[in-house]
DNA sequence: CTGAATTTTCAGAACATTTTGAAAGTTGAA
DNA sequence: TTCAACTTTCAAAATGTTCTGAAAATTCAG
C-alpha cells in the first residue's frame, strides 16, 4: 500500500470512529491528520488537505485545543499559527476519557442522586428505587474506575492493570 | 419528590445518556420506561407514555430486542405483544459493551491491520508506521479488556476487578 | 377461508447537526 | 498609527438523522 493511501484510510477511519463517539467527524479527521503529520500544520494546510472551509477548520481546531489534544505552535518570524497533535497515545486516551466522562457519566450521576429522594412506599416506588439503586452502584464504580485510569500513568495501565484484568 | 416526577426525570436522563452514546434518544427512553415498569408494556402503552408514533415505537423496540436489552412477552389469550427489559444491570452493561465494541472498536482494528502494510522507508513513512503501531497497541489492549469484561460475571467485576483497580 | 387486530414498512416531514463563506475582529510589522 | 495578514464569528445552506402516519403485510380467532 502506498503511504498516501494509508494516510487517507487512517483519516477516514479515525473520522468514523469519532462520529461513533460524540466527537464530530471533522474534528476527528483534523486530529488524525495532525497525528500522522511529521511537522506542525497551519489552518490553511488543514483546510486544503481535508477540503473543508476556513470556518469549519477554525472551529474544530479550537475544539481540539479545548480537549487538550492539539497545541498551538508559533514559528519565529511567522504570523500564522501552526498546530501539532498530542502524540503520546496514552495521553490522547486520557484526554478523551476525561471529556467523555464529563459529558456521559457525570450528568447521569447527578440525576440519579437527585432521583434517589423519591418518597412513597408503594410496591411500585420500591421497584423504582431498586432499579435506581442498582444503576447507581454501577455508575459509582464506573466513575471511580475512570477516575483511577485518568490519574494513572501508562506503565501502570499497560502493565499492572491489564495483567490483573487478564488473569 | 413524587414517584411520577422521578420516573420522568429518569426517562429523560437515560435518553440523554443514550444520545451521547450512539444509542438514539427514543431507543434509550423506551428502554428506561421498560426498566422501571413493574409489568410488561404493549407497544400501545409505550407510544402513549412517551408520546411517540407507532412506527417510531416499533423501530426502537425492534432495535432493543436486537441488542438483547428487551424481550418479547406473550400473554395467554392476548394477541398483542408485551415487552420487558433486561433488568439485571450487569447484563445490560454487557449487552451495551458488546454492541459498542462491534460498532466502535472492531472497524478501527480492521483498518489498522490493513494499514500496517504500508511499504516505503521514508522518514515520513516511519513516523506514520510508529503512530499506527502505537494506536494498534492500545486498540488490542482495549479489545482484550472488553472481551474479558464481556465474558466475566458480575461478581468478578464488582469484586475482584474493581478491587484490583482501586488498590 | 375471512376479517379484525396487530405489527411492519417506508416516503416524506420535521428536526438536529455540521458546514460554508463572507464579514467583522484582531494582530503586529513597518 | 496603518494596513495587510490572519483568525474568529455567525447566519444561512447543506447534510444527516429521526419521526410520523398511512398503507401494506401478517396473524389468528371464529
Amino acid at each position: 500500500m502506498e503511504l498516501q493511501e494509508g494516510k487517507d484510510k487512517f483519516i477516514q477511519a479515525w473520522g468514523t470512529l469519532g462520529s461513533h463517539w460524540g466527537i464530530n467527524r471533522t474534528m476527528a479527521q483534523v486530529h488524525a491528520l495532525l497525528l500522522i503529520s511529521e511537522n506542525p500544520l497551519s489552518a490553511e494546510e488543514i483546510m486544503e488537505t481535508l477540503k473543508i472551509s476556513r470556518g469549519n477548520a477554525n472551529m474544530n481546531i479550537r475544539a481540539l485545543i479545548d480537549w487538550g489534544l492539539v497545541f498551538k505552535e508559533l514559528k519565529p518570524g511567522e504570523r500564522k499559527e501552526f498546530f501539532v497533535a498530542e502524540k503520546e497515545m496514552w495521553e490522547v486516551i486520557r484526554k478523551i476519557i476525561i471529556q467523555r466522562k464529563k459529558k456521559e457519566l457525570e450528568p447521569v450521576i447527578r440525576v440519579l442522586n437527585d432521583i434517589s429522594n423519591v418518597e412513597q412506599n408503594s410496591p411500585e416506588a420500591q421497584e423504582f428505587a431498586r432499579v435506581i439503586e442498582d444503576i447507581n452502584l454501577f455508575a459509582q464504580k464506573a466513575d471511580s474506575t475512570l477516575e483511577a485510569l485518568v490519574k494513572s500513568d501508562q506503565n501502570w495501565f499497560v502493565g499492572t492493570f491489564l495483567k490483573n484484568m487478564m488473569k
